[in-house]
DNA sequence: AATCGTATTATGGTATACCATCATACGTCA
DNA sequence: TGACGTATGATGGTATACCATAATACGATT
């Protein structure tokens, strides 16, 4: 039996925790707290309408996503991200994304494959209409199915993580000239692999994928360092 | 100028929160709380002697720690480990930890050696008295040491954080027939690759002594699977 | 003028009270 | 007897009040 959607109820009521966390999430990778930024419970509350308990557990919760780090006697800031740490970063994500791949070209799930090819298909229509945000959010969609279809599931919760911290890297990356073109081709690889169920091109295809970006965001951070 | 370090302040004073956390997460690990356990927040801290504000934050942040999963409408529950979730760690494991391996040949760093080759000496020692919890306790740390040292600072909290969800399954591998030799031999060879500087080596070595472990640990698995 | 000590304040740590909601148990009515 | 509705209780969500402490500022004393 096909159960009518619309009586499907999608979500939880959202409590105002998560409400709070996503908000605050949200203001550190839009950079309107930059990094070293501190984050002081009373404010914070203060500044979202909640009272302190909602605060210190989503503050808790971000330091947890590496987000925001806490200062002995100081209180939490806003993490900074130092280009050492942003290149394991990466070449994480090349580890793991590269093994999901192989996996993903191994299970050969047609749904996982169709996801995939709308989600590229979107990220090329997102960079024409220069929707960074829309090139973010299918290519996480992309990566998504790629790694549940893997049966990656641990490994996806990590690389979500990891993307969080360097989030402001990656919509740097994207907008960067020449990624529009680059970056699909390279995905479009990583699924043709896949669909052909070649698991060592589909592992070459992704590493390659990360290699470009890493290269592109740790010359965003030179640049930034010479400043 | 050296400092005696009579004078230096090792530990900043723990918080309530951070004494609750490691109570609640050892007896977890120790399985006094047994996996499917209601973590009522009430109960916990009138056990625990504290308020249920920090009692909450502890079960976020193991929550964050995937060793505590909360049911909507139902609370917190210490989390059950599936067999697919176990091997996908530990093929994790394997992935971090040679690439760790590799880049800890490549370094070559006196200082973390030394600590390696301690360690793996206590190991055995801990292993001939059957002390268990010393054996994880100094694996450990031959493991930071190999992960510090190529300079792998994100990879070693990921993997810290991945063995809190095995733990239990670490223990039994540990304490199995055979492990007291196996484990030890094959930590020492990737120590000797690592000392002679032989990144390959170093990451095949311990991309086995993970397949080892995994294997005793689903071999673990599936045994209990069948009771 | 410099340094030391003290007062003030900002801030995180903790306890507690209240509220909303969901699950359960019990009773009533058909 | 079964099903439905209502009451009760357990439990998580949230706000708030109070406390301890560390950073800061200011003043006194040499």
């Amino acid at each position: 039996m096909t159960i009518p959607n619309v009586l499907r109820i999608s979500e939880a009521p959202r409590t105002l925790r998560e409400i709070a966390l996503d908000k605050v999430r949200s203001a550190i990778l839009d950079q309107h707290f930059p990094p070293g930024t501190r984050l002081t419970e009373r404010d914070l509350g203060e500044q979202l309408g909640v009272s302190r308990t909602v605060v210190r557990e989503v503050i808790r919760h971000l330091e947890s996503e590496g987000l925001v780090q806490s200062i002995p006697n100081q209180g939490p800031i806003v993490a900074r991200l130092d280009p050492e740490t942003a290149a394991e970063i990466y070449e994480l994500r090349g580890l793991l994304e590269s093994s999901a791949a192989g996996a993903a070209a191994k299970a050969a799930d047609r749904a996982a494959i169709m996801t995939m090819r709308e989600a590229l298909s979107n990220i090329r229509k997102a960079y024409t209409d220069r929707n960074f945000r829309s090139v973010v959010a299918e290519t996480t969609r992309f990566y998504e199915a790629m790694f549940l279809s893997g049966n990656k599931r641990v490994a996806w919760d990590m690389v979500q993580r990891l993307n969080g911290r360097i989030s402001i890297l990656r919509s740097m990356t994207i907008a960067s000239p020449g990624r529009e073109q680059q970056g699909p081709e390279q995905l479009q690889k990583i699924l043709d692999a896949i669909e052909a169920g070649q698991a060592d091109a589909a592992i070459n295809a992704s590493k390659l994928h990360v290699l470009a970006a890493s290269a592109i965001a740790i010359r965003l951070l030179d640049l930034k360092a010479q400043k």
